[in-house]
DNA sequence: TAATGCGGGGTCA
DNA sequence: TGACCCCGCATTA
């Protein structure tokens, strides 16, 4: 397997996607990472399938820069209601913006799944008022990646999140790995069914073609403070029309006459699992939440890391997970068999994480 | 049907 | 001219 450690340090290393010689001489690539934000830069094999599709956790829709060479994807922000209701456990409605224009403008003439308000596009606008982009660029065996701007707004759900609810269920490929795929992969036993949704953000499972497969968990305690700020700065009271806010930044129109026709994507969304439909047709019950058995939070260990990316040499799989997982250990529903098997908690992509090993490796919570 | 990539073309500084 | 954007089209899944 090919060994991949931390390319961290690509975040400040001296290269830009423009430039016209790129840095060839790497011995190492990075873990793709589902969730790019600020202006971090990273290379990845031409190998990783994730790169190879241009893929993000972020809504991205390609955007035209007349360079061919170089991919362009602008952020389409995330689907909110306008009521900015909650859920009776306290989660909060964050859609995926569909990349097609006509599937996005039929979206959001559609309804909240929670409360039957209408929905409300919400612009990123973290890149000087422009959405943040996202640049891809294929050299030789690299992909290198780089991101401009930080995104303002909640993370939308993930692709997985939103196939999932579309009524055939027909689960495309895309960034992450079914459960099955990481069984297949590692031995690695993991109920995921039911285990997703601490505050409306899934498990997402990232492939890793040539490395360990890796599951992301989002940070949605923070997206949710996130928000509440962002409601105090007018998110939903000055949801603005795309095209004229860009046209005049400091003006604003109300875009409040959405309808809405169909719902209970949430209901969806909350038996949303990761099982493939291999599995499920397989009758595959290893994801049973009754037969998982989590490992007391207590018993755990933790340490800091000052590891932007999660990457561990010689390690099959690892599991990323966001810092509010944390909290949420016990409702989560998934099992590692693997002694070695390192466990990251995702802080914020630009913070620490926290590893979880088996409580003999490592020493208690620093 | 929607995601994706490409490319024409418009606007603006 | 460069950096944005929108839009339509073709391909793919």
């Amino acid at each position: 397997m090919e060994q991949r450690v931390p390319l961290s340090q690509n975040t400040v290393l001296n290269w830009d996607i423009n430039d016209m010689k790129l840095p060839q001489d790497l011995e190492k690539t990075d873990w793709f990472q589902e969730w790019p934000d600020s202006y971090v830069k990273h290379i990845y094999s031409s190998t990783d399938k994730n790169a190879q599709r241009h893929l993000s956790g972020w809504a991205m829709r390609n955007t035209n820069n007349h360079n061919s060479r170089i991919l362009k994807k602008s952020c389409l922000g995330v689907l909110v209601c306008s009521n900015d209701c909650t859920t009776p456990d306290g989660r909060k409605i964050y859609l995926r913006p569909a990349i097609c224009d006509k599937a996005r403008q039929k979206q959001q003439s559609k309804l909240c799944p929670n409360c039957k308000g209408s929905l409300k596009l919400v612009s990123c606008r973290g890149h000087g008022g422009f959405p943040v982009t996202n640049f891809w660029r294929h050299e030789g065996p690299f992909i290198y990646f780089q991101t401009k701007g930080v995104h303002d707004h909640p993370k939308p759900e993930t692709k997985l999140e939103s196939d999932g609810r579309k009524p055939a269920h027909k689960k495309r490929p895309s960034i992450v790995s079914t459960a099955s795929e990481l069984k297949r992969n590692s031995n690695l036993k993991v109920p995921l069914s039911g285990a997703i949704i601490y505050e409306n953000q899934p498990i997402t499972a990232l492939s890793q073609p040539s490395g360990p497969p890796v599951i992301h968990i989002n940070d949605m305690k923070m997206d949710l403070l996130a928000n509440d700020h962002m409601l105090k700065d007018n998110y939903f009271t000055e949801n603005l029309n795309d095209s004229e806010w860009r046209r005049n930044p400091r003006s604003g129109s109300f875009n409040d006459s959405e309808e809405y026709n169909e719902g209970d994507w949430l209901a969806s969304a909350m038996d949303f699992d990761l099982q493939s439909d291999e599995d499920q047709q397989a009758g595959n019950t290893n994801h049973d939440v009754e037969s998982y058995h989590p490992e007391p939070l207590e018993n755990l260990s933790w340490v800091m890391s000052p590891f932007h990316n999660c990457q561990y040499p010689n390690i099959e799989p690892s599991l990323v997970l966001d810092s509010t997982f944390k909290d949420g250990f016990a409702n989560l529903n998934f099992s590692v068999d693997d002694k070695d098997l390192p466990t990251f908690y995702n802080h914020n992509q630009e913070e620490s994480y926290l590893y979880r090993y088996n409580s003999s490796q490592l020493s208690p919570p620093l």
